[in-house]
DNA sequence: GTTGAATGTTTCATTTTATGAATTATATAG
DNA sequence: CTATATAATTCATAAAATGAAACATTCAAC
C-alpha cells in the first residue's frame, strides 16, 4: 500500500478513506440483514447481539452508545413482542435486568447465524484475512469501551 | 486467536463480535466527530469526506448507500451553506454535478484532519497495525462498492 | 441515623433522519 | 418515432434518537 501519493487530492482521499470504509461496511451489513429479519431495527439486532447474557439498560446503553431513554423504547418493544423480559436486579433496585426468553433465545440464534453470513458476504475476506480483521476489530472495540466515553455524555 | 471455543454462549459472543465492532467504531467516530463540527450531520461528514471531486447526486448515494432524495435535502443544506454548488453536468442534462466551493474545500480539509485524528484516537491502533486494518477495511469497501447492492434496492 | 448528592430508569415532547411514491425532464433502445 | 429507462425533486410519512424533568433507590459524608 503505497502512501506517498504527490497528488494532494488523493491523500485526501487516502486520509477519509478508513471512516467511508467503516460506514459502507456497517451500512451494508445491517442492509444485508434488513432482507432476512427486517422486523429488527438496527439497533435491536446490535441490542439482541449483545444481549448474550442478562445486562441492565444503563450497561445496555453504554455499549450501544445511546440514551437510556432510547432503550427503554426499545425494551419495551422486544418485550411487548416476547423476546426479552424484565427483571429488577437483586443488587439494586433501581436497576433492571434484560434477559432473552426462549423465544428471544431462538430469535437471536437465527440472527447470529445471518450475522456470520452477512459479515463473510459482505466483507468477500478469505478466512485468513477475516480472521486477522476480526481480531483488529476486537482491539479497537475494547479499546473503545475501555477508554470510556470520550466526550461530554451524559453518562 | 482461538475459536475452538467448548462453550456455546461464548462462541456466539465471538459470532457477533465483528459487528458489534463495526458498529462500535462507527459510532465512536461520529461521536468524536461531533464534538468537533457538530454543526455537519453524519451524513452530511460522509458526504463531504467523498466529494474528493465533483459526483453525481445518484454516484454519491448509491456510496452513500441512501436513496437521491436524501441528498436532495441534504445538498440542498450544504449548498445553502455556501460548501457545495450544483452544476449541471454537460454529459447529461438529467444530472446534476455537486462540486465544493472555497469555503467547502476548507470546511473539507478541517474535517479530514479531524477524521485523521478520530481514527487514531478510537482505534488506539499503532501505526504499523492501523495500516495493516486500513488495508483491509480498503478491500472490504472496495469489495462491497463492486458487488454492488446485495438486494432489491431501487439502483 | 440523617441529609444531600448521585444514580437508574421512565415519560413524553421534540428533533433528526431517511424512506418512498409520484412527478417531470432527459436519455436510451428498438 | 415510440416505449422504456433514468436522474433528480417534492413532500407526506415513518422511523429513530435526543433530552429535560421526574421519581425511586443508592451512596457518601457527617
Amino acid at each position: 500500500m503505497n502512501l506517498a501519493m504527490p497528488d494532494n487530492n488523493d491523500s485526501d482521499i487516502t486520509r477519509g478513506e478508513m471512516i467511508l470504509s467503516v460506514a459502507t461496511l456497517y451500512w451494508s451489513l445491517h442492509e444485508r440483514l434488513d432482507g432476512g429479519c427486517p422486523e429488527l431495527s438496527k439497533l435491536e439486532r446490535m441490542f439482541l447481539v449483545k444481549l448474550s447474557k442478562p445486562l441492565r439498560i444503563g450497561d445496555m446503553a453504554k455499549n450501544l452508545q445511546v440514551l437510556p431513554s432510547t432503550l427503554t423504547a426499545l425494551a419495551d418493544d422486544l418485550e411487548k413482542r416476547g423476546f426479552i423480559e424484565r427483571h429488577r436486579d437483586p443488587d439494586d433496585r433501581r436497576a433492571w435486568l434484560l434477559e432473552l426468553t426462549k423465544l428471544g433465545h431462538k430469535t437471536r440464534a437465527e440472527l447470529l447465524d445471518r450475522v456470520e453470513t452477512a459479515v463473510r458476504e459482505a466483507t468477500g475476506l478469505p478466512e485468513e484475512d477475516l480472521k486477522i480483521f476480526g481480531e483488529l476489530l476486537l482491539r479497537v472495540r475494547n479499546h473503545i469501551m475501555a477508554e470510556g466515553r470520550p466526550k461530554g455524555l451524559p453518562f
